[in-house]
Order: structure tokens, then C-alpha cells, then sequence
DNA sequence: TTTTTATGGTCAC
DNA sequence: TGACCCTAAAAAT
């Protein structure tokens, strides 16, 4: 389920097929541009926050493909020669070796160069990313009165964080999601950060987001079957409290309104 | 079997 | 802010 992790996550399994001739077609017929990657080369797969970026080349001209999976889309990946695609396949790339669809997305459509460039600049820093840097989430939650659990969500502060990650990591930095941004010190800030480098990565490693093994010796372990502390939880775990839910950028963030102040 | 819900995002008002 | 889009899985009937 689609947070950056999963990007990430995907853009690794897909590595394999970097190198390779792809026979590209869109079984459900809705990505009318799907000729164009057709007999065409996949030189590079690029994650960033909750986007992926595939670079093509055919016939030594440079295609790039964006993809976003919003909160329905999938990969999948079979071994060639696939199966028949089942439902609304979106866009199929097939080689010797390996096939992936893509069903379901939010975006799936090849950008020039412009196009590109203004998708990435959009985006704010990525704490997957090797050599992210939190300098811009820095500054643009220090001059905003708006709660940082709102920030969290918006995608040109931080790259890659939803809903669930959102509660995760207020929880751990024990922020009342509602703060004023810039009324954090600088110590909460970089900490958001470093549990966001922390849980995110871990999410990419698992396959899915289960915060509750990362939680620090302050914490009581959790029981197995518990992969959240507030989202979508209905006690703290800590100090026993009520969940709590308030609605922030259009959607219920989780929060203990004991432990987080 | 049908309905609801979701970890996302855009657009019109 | 709410309506809407997309799809699949979970929940309700």
C-alpha cells in the first residue's frame, strides 16, 4: 500500500528489467502513448517520495515515463511469458525474462523534459534517498503556522509520507499533530526527520509499514499483531490513554493526546 | 453478494 | 470543503 516505501520497494524489484527491450502495450487500452515505449529500452528507474520516474530510449531518443499509483495502484511482477492480464492492466512491459503490470493508477503518462523537471521540483526532500538533506523541510516549516500535521502531508515539505506515516511519527517525537509548525524547536524537527530516514527505510526493507518494532527502549514492546502506536489504534500503548483523531489537510491523523504535546 | 473503505491527489465551488 | 477518480480488499448483508 502506497506510501514511499512501496516506491522504493518497487523501484528495486524492477531493477531487473534496467537493460532490457520491453514490448510495452496497455492491455486496458486507457494509456493511449503506450506505442511510443514499445520496442524501447529501459535505462533508469528513479523514486522519489511517492513518484517514480522510468527513462526509455528508442532509436537513441530519450521517453520518460511517470508514474504515480495514488491509493489504488499496484505492480505486479510475473515471469515471461505472462499470464493474461487479468482486469484493467494498465500498461504492460514484458522482456525475455520478467513481465510487470501496472494496474490502478492515479498517473501513468510519458512528460518531456519540462514536464519532468517541474514534477521533481515540486517535490520537497525524500527521506529514502541516500543523500536527502533535511535543509528545505527545515525552512519551510519554520516560518508557517500551519500544523505540522498538515506539513506532513504536503509533498513539496516532505517527500513520501501519507496518512500512516504522518501518525507514526508525531507519536514517536511525542508532537501533538495541531502545533503551529513553526512553534517546533529545532531538536523536534531534525528528530521528525531522523525517524522519518528511520521508519521509512524500514518500511522499504519489510515491505510494509510496522513502526511498532522501532519504537525505542521508552516504549513497552508491543504485541505481535500490533504494526502502529496511533494509527489506527484505539488505546496508547504507552500510557493507556484514548486515541484520539482530528482531521487535518482532509484526513484523520491518530494521536495519543496524553503522550504527544 | 453487495457495500464500504483506503496508506492519494485534483478540481470546482 | 466536498465530489470525484481509480481498484482491490475488507466488511457488511
Amino acid at each position: 500500500m502506497p506510501e514511499g516505501h512501496t516506491i522504493h520497494k518497487a523501484a528495486r524489484n524492477q531493477r531487473v528489467l534496467v537493460g532490457k527491450l520491453v514490448r510495452a502495450s496497455s492491455p486496458q487500452g486507457r494509456f493511449t502513448e503506450v506505442a511510443q515505449l514499445d520496442r524501447a529500452r529501459l535505462v533508469d528507474i528513479e523514486p522519489l517520495g511517492k513518484h517514480l520516474f522510468y527513462r526509455f530510449e528508442r532509436r537513441g531518443r530519450v521517453r520518460r515515463l511517470h508514474v504515480h499509483l495514488g491509493l489504488a495502484g499496484r505492480f505486479r511482477l510475473h515471469s515471461s511469458p505472462p499470464p493474461a492480464p487479468v482486469g484493467a492492466v494498465r500498461l504492460r512491459l514484458v522482456t525475455d525474462e520478467q513481465t510487470l503490470d501496472l494496474r490502478g493508477p492515479l498517473i501513468c503518462e510519458l512528460v518531456d523534459d519540462i514536464t519532468y523537471a517541474a514534477a521533481r521540483a515540486r517535490l520537497g526532500p525524500d527521506p529514502i534517498a541516500p543523500r536527502s538533506s533535511p535543509a528545505r523541510f527545515r525552512t519551510r516549516l519554520a516560518r508557517t503556522r500551519v500544523s505540522i500535521g498538515a506539513m506532513l502531508l504536503d509533498q513539496s515539505v516532505i517527500a513520501g509520507v501519507g496518512n500512516v506515516y504522518r501518525a507514526e511519527l508525531l507519536f514517536l517525537a511525542g508532537i501533538d499533530p495541531r502545533r503551529p509548525s513553526r512553534d517546533l524547536t529545532r531538536v523536534e524537527v531534525d528528530h521528525l526527520w531522523q525517524l522519518a530516514r528511520m521508519l521509512l527505510r524500514a518500511g522499504v526493507t519489510d515491505g510494509r509499514i510496522v513502526t511498532t518494532r522501532y519504537g525505542g527502549a521508552d516504549l513497552p514492546a508491543a504485541p505481535k499483531w500490533r504494526r502502529t502506536y496511533a494509527y489506527k489504534q484505539r488505546e496508547c500503548l504507552r500510557c493507556g490513554s484514548a486515541i484520539d483523531r482530528v482531521k487535518l489537510a482532509g484526513r484523520p491523523c491518530f494521536f495519543c493526546p496524553h503522550c504527544q504535546r
